[in-house]
DNA sequence: TCTTAATAATTAATATATTAATTATTAATG
DNA sequence: CATTAATAATTAATATATTAATTATTAAGA
């Protein structure tokens, strides 16, 4: 009999490790004019020159609908841009402009701030064992056989 | 210099872990024609024979300005309704109907299921020492002085 | 080659999240 | 008692999430 304790459920406890987490962070992206969304599309195109919008969503975890708005208002923010490709038009490519690669240097100290501040509130042993815990989670997370795994 | 890697940041690998962990869920809760914000409303009103708006939205962890829509959503299709109090007037209670009531046997032990096979694909030291860390982010995570502090 | 099956991105419709403002009501204080 | 400060819920405006459908383009197979 699991589960009986809603509050306690492991995606309720996701969700509240997350709502305990992220205001932190996004207290520094809205002081910077942007939305978190937008900031993980920045953080990304940081570290790549330029990369598809489908290879965009899948690692900053933004759904491809959805996608397309925040870079269109990236876009339009004069942070990022996009071009076609020509090898296949279907791809489009997103890479961040002058204006937007200035933002790394001011926003990355900040978090990195914070981010060292969350990891110096937990014991090492505690951190470690919470990424083993969450890798698992993404790794077997689709260990049943669902449709897709078909 | 932490926080080099963006993919494998802890708010990523939350992120990451629940975007494994719900889909086997929702698809129960589509399924039954519920959102995911819907069902944990029914799952919190199972529990208490009514509650406060405030409380339910604490519980579910759904911002009381998206709670006003989604209990809106839930009376019209008549799982749950709302009145106001009588001791303070500015108060909301809302309960479950019996068709709401009804929900729980259909829906719950599907849910179980799921629940356990999510739990049987970790170790169990895995999975306890996953539930100490979330508590303590959970926990500790508002651990610098913010203004909500002072 | 022609047709059909994938793929990348976008659009559309509805539901939520986020932040600020507003309304109604109650508590607190002079 | 009158005024002001909290509180609960809602509304409003904008940004995202979710699912399905659509468009443009490329890949595959007869």
């Amino acid at each position: 009999m699991a589960m009986q304790d809603f509050s306690h459920s492991l995606p309720m406890m996701l969700y509240r490790a997350l709502d305990a987490v992220m205001p932190r962070f996004r207290r520094i992206f809205t002081a910077a004019g942007l939305t978190e969304q937008q900031w993980r599309v920045l953080r990304v195109l940081w570290e790549h020159a330029e990369i598809a919008q489908s290879a965009l969503a899948g690692l900053t975890l933004i759904p491809a609908p959805s996608l397309t708005g925040v870079v269109d208002r990236l876009t339009a923010s004069g942070l990022i841009d996009r071009r076609r490709s020509d090898s296949d038009r279907r791809v489009v490519y997103v890479f961040a402009t002058p204006a937007g690669r200035k933002l790394e240097e001011r926003l990355m100290p900040e978090v990195a701030q914070v981010y060292a501040e969350l990891k110096a509130s937990l014991d090492d042993e505690t951190w470690a064992r919470l990424e083993v815990g969450l890798q698992s989670l993404a790794a077997g997370g689709g260990a049943s056989l669902t449709p897709e795994t078909l």
